[in-house]
DNA sequence: GCAATTGGATAGTAGCACTATCTTTTATCG
DNA sequence: CGATAAAAGATAGTGCTACTATCCAATTGC
C-alpha cells in the first residue's frame, strides 16, 4: 500500500500522514526505491489508534508519541506500560513550582488513604497529584471531602478498575493487550465521564427544574 | 483594590488581568477616575472560578467564557446554567459532518438506553454525543459493551451524581450555589477520574506485575 | 514635585497541529 | 517510449489560543 492508498483507507490526508511521519508518529513504510515505499496494516491500525487516543483521550500528539513510544519499546512489561499511558494522560504541563502548604498536606492525605486501602501505585503516578490538587480546590471552596465520600469514590472505582483489567490480562499478542488496555483506559473513562454528566443532568431536572431561581442575586458585572 | 493588588492577591499577573478584562471574562473594576479603578472581592472570587474551571476542569477560555456569560444571566435557571457548564465542557470542537451509519446506531442506542433508565436529560446534552462516540469506538475495536456492563456504569453514575446534587440544592445564594454546582461537576470528575486511574493502576500491579514490591516504576517525561 | 502606577491600546510571542509548495525521482498507462 | 500522475523529502506558511511586551497619557502617593 502506498501513501495515497494509506491516506484513503485511514481518512487522514496525506501531508498529515507525512507530518506524522516527520514526527515519529507513524514508522516509515519500507522503501522499495528512493522516493517509494510500502506502507502496511499495521500503519493503518497504529493510525487507527492515533485517531482514538487524540479524539477521544484528548491527548496531545506529544502525549501520544509517549505512549506510542512506550508501546514499540519491548523491554517495558504491560504494567509500566499502562503506567506511560497514564502519565501522558495526565496533565499536560507538569508545574514544577514549589507546592504550598495546603498541597503538601493533600499530598500526604492521599498517600495516607491509598496506603489505607492498600493500594500499590506508583508514587510518580500524576494521579496522585490530581486528586491531591482537587482535594485543595474542594477544601479551599469549603466543602472538604470526608473520608466516607471518598472511599464511595474510591469503592467504585476499584469495581471498575478490577473489571476492565480482568478482560485485559487474559489476552492475545502483547500488542493486541497493550492498545486494548490503553483504549479501554481512555474509552471507558469517556464512558463513565459521560454517564455522570447524563446522569447529573437527569439529578439536576428533577430538582432544579421545577422550581423556580432562589436567590436572585445582582452579579457586579 | 487597584490592580496590582488584585494580581497579588490571585496571583495572576497584571498583563493578564488586562487580558482577562478585554476578553470580558472578568468585569471592569469600578472606575474612580480615568485611569484608575477599584476591584472588589468579587473580581477575586471570579479570578478563583476562572482558575478551576481552566485549570482543573481544562476548560478553554472561551468555554469558561460561556459559563460565566450563564452564571451572570438572571433568567437561567440553576438546571439552565448546569447544561450551559456541561456544554461548556463537552468537546472542543462538534465537527458537523454527516454521522456514519454505526454513529447513527450508537446514537440510537443511547437514546434507548436513557429511556430505559428514565432518565430526563436534554436532546442537546453533549453527553449524549460523547457516549455514543466511545460506544462506537468500543464496538468498532471488537469490544461491544453489553448493556449489563453500561448498566453497573451507570448505576455508579447516578449514585454519584444524586448524592453531589443534594448537597447543592438547599444552598445559600443563586451565585454560590451555580458556582458551587460547576466547581462540583469539574472537580469531582477530577477525583472520579484520577481515583479510577489510581485503582487501574493497582489492579495492573496485582495482575501483571505480581513481583514488583514497591510500585516501582521509573519514567522520564 | 516627581517617580511609580494605572488604564487603555496595539503589537508581538510561543506552541500546537496541521497545510502548502517545491524539487526530484519513479511508476504506470496508452 | 514518453507523457502524466504520484511519490518522498524538505522548507515555509497558516490559524488558533493564551498570553506578554511595549507605549502612552493621566494620576497617585510620598
Amino acid at each position: 500500500m502506498r501513501i495515497s492508498e494509506l491516506s484513503r483507507t485511514s481518512g487522514v490526508s496525506v501531508p498529515t500522514l507525512k507530518y506524522y511521519l516527520r514526527e515519529g508518529l507513524l514508522p516509515p513504510g519500507a522503501p522499495t526505491a528512493v522516493n517509494q515505499a510500502e506502507y502496511s496494516e499495521g500503519h493503518l491500525r497504529r493510525l487507527r489508534l492515533i485517531g482514538i487516543l487524540t479524539d477521544i483521550g484528548g491527548l496531545s500528539l506529544r502525549a501520544v508519541g509517549d505512549v506510542l513510544d512506550a508501546i514499540d519499546d519491548d523491554s517495558l512489561t504491560t504494567h509500566q506500560m499502562l503506567g506511560v499511558a497514564h502519565h501522558a494522560l495526565g496533565p499536560r504541563d507538569t508545574d514544577d513550582e514549589e507546592p504550598t502548604a495546603d498541597v503538601t498536606a493533600a499530598r500526604a492525605d492521599v498517600d495516607r488513604f491509598l496506603r489505607g486501602r492498600g493500594w500499590r501505585v506508583s508514587p510518580q503516578a500524576p494521579a496522585r497529584r490530581s486528586l491531591a490538587q482537587a482535594l485543595v480546590t474542594l477544601r479551599r471552596m469549603g466543602r472538604d471531602i470526608d473520608d466516607a465520600v471518598l472511599d464511595r469514590y474510591a469503592d467504585v472505582a476499584d469495581r471498575l478498575a478490577a473489571q476492565e483489567l480482568s478482560r485485559v490480562t487474559g489476552s492475545r499478542s502483547r500488542i493486541a493487550a497493550i492498545e486494548s488496555l490503553v483504549v479501554g483506559t481512555v474509552v471507558f473513562e469517556a464512558v463513565l465521564v459521560a454517564l455522570r454528566r447524563l446522569a447529573q443532568e437527569h439529578h439536576s431536572a428533577r430538582r432544579l427544574s421545577p422550581r423556580t431561581r432562589d436567590g436572585g442575586l445582582v452579579v457586579d458585572k
